[in-house]
Parts: C-alpha cells; structure tokens; sequence
DNA sequence: TTGAAAGCGCTAACAG
DNA sequence: CTGTTAGCGCTTTCAA
C-alpha cells in the first residue's frame, strides 16, 4: 500500500520533527507557517527550530498543495523565448518568485499549442497559481480565457488597458531620451525605423515625436518607415530613406535586429557610421554591443521587470492588498556607443 | 476544515467520474493510468471515458504526487540564461516535458545560489523528479552531491565522463567540417581563436586540427590562440594574429561572440571580410546573421539537444530502460554567408 | 472484473 | 499555549 519508493522511505516529515521536539505536528507546522500572529513559548518555538535543523526537514509541497490547494508554482507564458529580451525577464521572474518560496514554470514557447489552452490546462489542474502573461498572440482570447477563469494574472513588459495589472517599460519616455540624444549631438533630420502598427511602436513615435517637438524640429513624416522589427525591415527601411531628396542624417531604429540590417545596408552603400551618418537603437540587449560600431541604445531594466511582475503576481496570489498594480518602469539610460557622433555638416545645399 | 477555495469547490474529482459512470473510483484511476494489462469490460472503460469527457475531468497532480510521490515535474539547472544557446535547448526540453506529461522548472540561473545545494533541495523535498544539468558552475561538487542523493539527471551540452548520461553535440566534428570549408577555399593559413583550457576548447581544436591534417597542411602553434569567448578575447586574438609575420588567411572562431570582437578589429584595420581575410563561427545563433557581413557558420540542432536530454530524463525518471545514454549529435549544416570567401593570393613574397 | 478502504504528509478547526 | 483529528484527491492492496 505504501509506495515503495527510495524517496518515500527516507523522507523526514512533520511528525518525525514533531516527536524529535516533544510536540504535536500542529505546533511545527504552525510554527512553519511562520504566522505572525501565533503564540508559542519560546523555549518550544525553540526546540522545534533545533529539531527541523537536526533532522534536515523539508515539507512535503505535494501535501501542503493539497491541502491547501495551491501548488506555490507560478507559470510564465512567453511567446518566443529565442529572443534577446525574455531570457533576462525570465530571469528577474525566477529570482522572484525563489524568493518568496516559488517555483516558476515556462511554457508557451511551443507555438504549436495555443497559449489560452495551455494556460487554462495548468490553472485548472491546479498545476499553478498565477501566470505571468508576455505574450502578443492570441491577446485577446487569451484574457477573456483568464477573465472567466478569474485567474490571478500580470502582463509583463506588455500592456493592454488599465483594467489589468502589468508592469511596464516607459517606452515613450526611453524613445524620448534616446532622440533627444540625437538632436542634441547637432541631428536635424532624425528618421525613426520600427514596427509602427501595434501599440509598442505608436508609444516609441510619441517618444520620438516628443523629443523633436522639445528640439522644435519639424514632424517629417517620410521620415517615419514602417519597418518591423527584423533585420529585413531596417535593410528596406534604410534604403527607402536613402532615397529621400533630403535623406535623415540620424535613424533611430526600434531594436537592435533592426539596427542591424540597416547598418548592413549602410556597410554595403560606403555610408560610414557616425560620420556621415549617427545609428541609435531603442533597445539594448547583447547584440548592441557586437556590431561593429557599436550601437548607441537605451538600456533598460528588463530583470527587474520580471522581478517586480512576479512580486507583484505573488501579492496578488496570496491575497495582499497591493500600493500599486500598474508599474511603468523608467529606462536606466542611454548607452552611449560608436554608431552615434556630431550631425554631419550639409553635404550640399539645394539647388 | 475544507479549505474554501474558489478551485476546491469548482473541481471535478475523480469520485465525480465515478459516480457519473457508475463504477468506483477505482477502476476510473486504473483506466486513467492506462495500464496495458488492466482487464475492463469495454462498455465499463467506454462509460469512464465519458463520464470524464463530459465532466472535463483533470486528475489533481499534487495529489497525485502525493500519493506516488512523484511530480512529473523536472528541472533544468542553467548557468547564465542570457545566453544564445540555452533558450533553444530550454524550448526543446520544454517541448519533451510537455509531451510526456510533465511540467519544466528552470533555476539556477540566480548566480546567487549554489546550484548543487538548489538542486539537492529541490530533489529531496519531491519536488522534481529529474535534473537536466547544463551548468558549468560547481561542475564537480554538482555530480557528487547529485550521486549522493541518487538523482536521475541528464547533462545537457556537455559531458565529463562517459560514466554519466549526457546528449551533447559532435564539437569536434563541426569543428573539422568548418575549417574544411576553409580549407576548400584554398586557405592554408587557418587561425582557431577560442577557449583552450576546457574540454570544449579541446575537442574543437581537435576537429581543427582533424581537418588540417586531411588537407595536408602543417598545424601551425602560432595560429592557435586563446581568445576565451567574450568579444574582448576575439578583439585581442585577432591583433595578436595579424601582428605575426605571416598572418592567416581565414580565421575560425568558436562561437559568434569572439567573431563578432575579430570582425571589430578587423574593420578597425581596415582589412576586408571576406576579400582580404575569410572569417568564420563555430556556432551559429542570432549574432551570425546580424554582423556584417554576416558570418559563415555552423548550425547546430540545439533543440534536439534540449529534446532528446529531457526523452532521455524522462525514461530514467519512469525506470524504462534505454538503447543509449550517451548521445552525441552531429551538426546540422555549415551555413554560408558572406564572411568566407576563396583565400587572397599571396599579397607579398617574403624577402 | 470490480469495489472498499487505507493512507501519502500536511493544515486548520476545535477542544482542551 | 498545545494536542486531536478529519480530510485534501488519488492509487492500490486485498477481498469479493
């Protein structure tokens, strides 16, 4: 009837502790759930302490989550974990939630399961408590799926409306920082190269928009290209805007990827950077560094994202009242690099 | 004494099933754990499934776990997540663990905290039943401790010994397959720039080394540098090899990151990639594709790595036996692009 | 073929 | 302040 188990036979529970300290399991486990408001005689708060010690006693989470039908497991759903930016996210999250005594699950990157189901799955298994929410697709359903659910939920480095925790980067005020960089190293003519359909990109353009309109420049709008967030689209963004009559003497490229491929295109058309033309990023990441000229980019605090997310999603979780469930985190700052430099005198004057 | 829990309340329970099919909840357990020699009237199983289709029945795991004391869920304990390679192996692991039916924990990923004491705790309490181990950290006291407490593990990526399961990738034959393609090009001076002192370092050397010999050309000592695998070491490695008095004419590096340093001071010095000096990666990720140009390299299947090590877990975990557990898989492909190119002819005779 | 019942380790009501 | 006890949901032995 027992299991046999190697595990069964050697674990330590609570009534070993309790007998080894000469007290009913009640106290230890009482004594474990570290209740602020329980009264023990310390000298017996004591002895169990020194018997948990002794015997190296670990609870049973399989029991305690039956018991109280929670699993002290959080799950992250992410999109596409072959990115630069979630690792670091995960990362902050798995600190986290160490801390407060979770483990994190990450799932989602399959791509072949749909994300709603697999969140569904966990949370009704009781597999997990939360979830913290990073992914683009399938936004909508996926809520309305936690919504009836009603599972405990933060969106992560990601935000929909105010109805539902998130915590955030500033990306309008970082897109801002970043540009103002470029116009006050003299840039006139700033180009901005990036995703522009989804609210990500309309943030980074009203950050930019922002720091033009500080600067009192003019609002191009052949300057503005849509070029998504992959190497390809800063490769075609860049050359279109070489096109311009009176091309852009700045770009500011949504990522990195982006930056990348417009430097190829730079690279392959003599165009040399910074001199004859200054290449920022909007985010930093590992690549940034790599390229050579290194890219100028605005770092930001992607670890602690995660971390507060999750700190955030455990308050929530456990039932604590939160100061705060919306958290734009502010940029860390811009790192100056070697694809930024002066404005480039005018090449010629118009005819 | 119940606790109240909105999940305790809604959840279907295997008494539910059992119920609804008129049977006990018994039988409803043994189909569910699709035992191959349960004997079941079909009519009975046929009810069952029903019963549990209709009711949308998931087992609870904890208890489950409880009971077994198992909890179909594994570890996979990685040093840096910020990395290029582990979020592929972590998505392929992922992608097992889910097919299986069990749950992926990613840790150690901290720096804080030891990783064998991590992983001890996390094995002792029944919290996990099998590690995946990729971390180079501690790698010694690791094993031991995990010998100790007889864990099931895998290592991923990496192997010490043949005395330990492990699913790696064929180092050495890569190696040899991208210096042939350096070597094909009629290159003869051909520099390897990487970490030496591990074993990885050791065995791509060895397939360097492997595909000169085939080619008929001399190992050269001076070529052999040690740039560990931070851009900094490809930056000096490659000034230290074109300070020589016959500097070579295509240089391999050992991951995209010491490439990515080597094209820098390349493009510093004013020497052209691929024209004047071919360079190419040992293994292929995101960097390869952004640099320009883009780097030759070889590709890896690093989500096999991640599946097949957490296939292999799992069959040790459930004590099924297993044809191998020592795998090494070989590479995928050399990836042309563009930073390899025929060998210059010989710029000057030597006085 | 099927069912009854015990118990995995823990927590929380309730009673001392 | 501390102990007794029931039961979380599941599996499995043993009996029918």
């Amino acid at each position: 009837m027992t299991p046999k188990t190697r595990a069964a036979r050697t674990t330590v529970k609570i009534v070993d502790v309790a007998k080894a300290a000469n007290v009913s399991p009640a106290i230890v486990s009482r004594i474990l759930s570290n209740d602020a408001k329980l009264v023990v005689r310390d000298d017996t708060r004591q002895r169990v302490q020194e018997a948990i010690e002794a015997l190296g006693y670990t609870p049973n989470p399989q029991a305690r989550g039956l018991r109280l039908s929670r699993s002290n497991t959080l799950a992250m759903i992410v999109p596409e974990i072959n990115s630069p930016v979630f690792p670091v996210i995960i990362q902050g999250a798995q600190r986290a939630a160490w801390e407060h005594g979770y483990s994190l699950l990450v799932g989602g990157m399959g791509g072949e399961e749909e994300d709603p189901q697999v969140a569904g799955r966990l949370l009704r298994s009781n597999r997990i408590d939360g979830l913290l929410v990073t992914t683009g697709r399938h936004e909508e359903q996926m809520l309305q799926e936690l919504a009836t659910l009603n599972a405990p939920f933060v969106l992560v480095n990601r935000y929909l409306d105010e109805d539902h925790p998130y915590v955030a980067l500033d990306e309008r005020g970082a897109a801002a920082a970043i540009t103002r960089h470029l116009t006050e190293l003299g840039h006139r003519r700033i180009a901005f190269l990036g995703g522009l359909q989804r609210r990500v990109g309309e943030r980074r353009v009203a950050g930019y928009a922002d720091a033009l309109a500080e600067a009192g420049l003019p609002w191009a709008p052949e300057l503005v290209v849509e070029a998504g967030y992959y190497k390809h689209g800063g490769e075609s963004g860049l050359r279109q805007l070489l096109a311009l009559d009176d091309p852009p003497t700045a770009v500011l490229a949504t990522n990195e990827i982006v930056a990348a491929g417009a430097m190829a295109v730079a690279h392959a058309e003599g165009i040399r950077i910074p001199k004859d033309m200054s290449l920022a990023s909007f985010s930093d990441g590992m690549v940034a560094e790599l390229l050579s000229p290194s890219l100028t980019a605005v770092r930001f605090p992607l670890e602690r994202v995660g971390y507060e997310a999750t700190t955030m999603l455990v308050a929530i979780v456990e039932g604590r009242s939160l100061p705060q469930t919306r958290i734009s985190l502010p940029h860390d700052e811009v790192i100056l690099r070697h694809s930024t430099g002066a404005a480039p005198r005018r090449r010629r004057a118009r005819p």
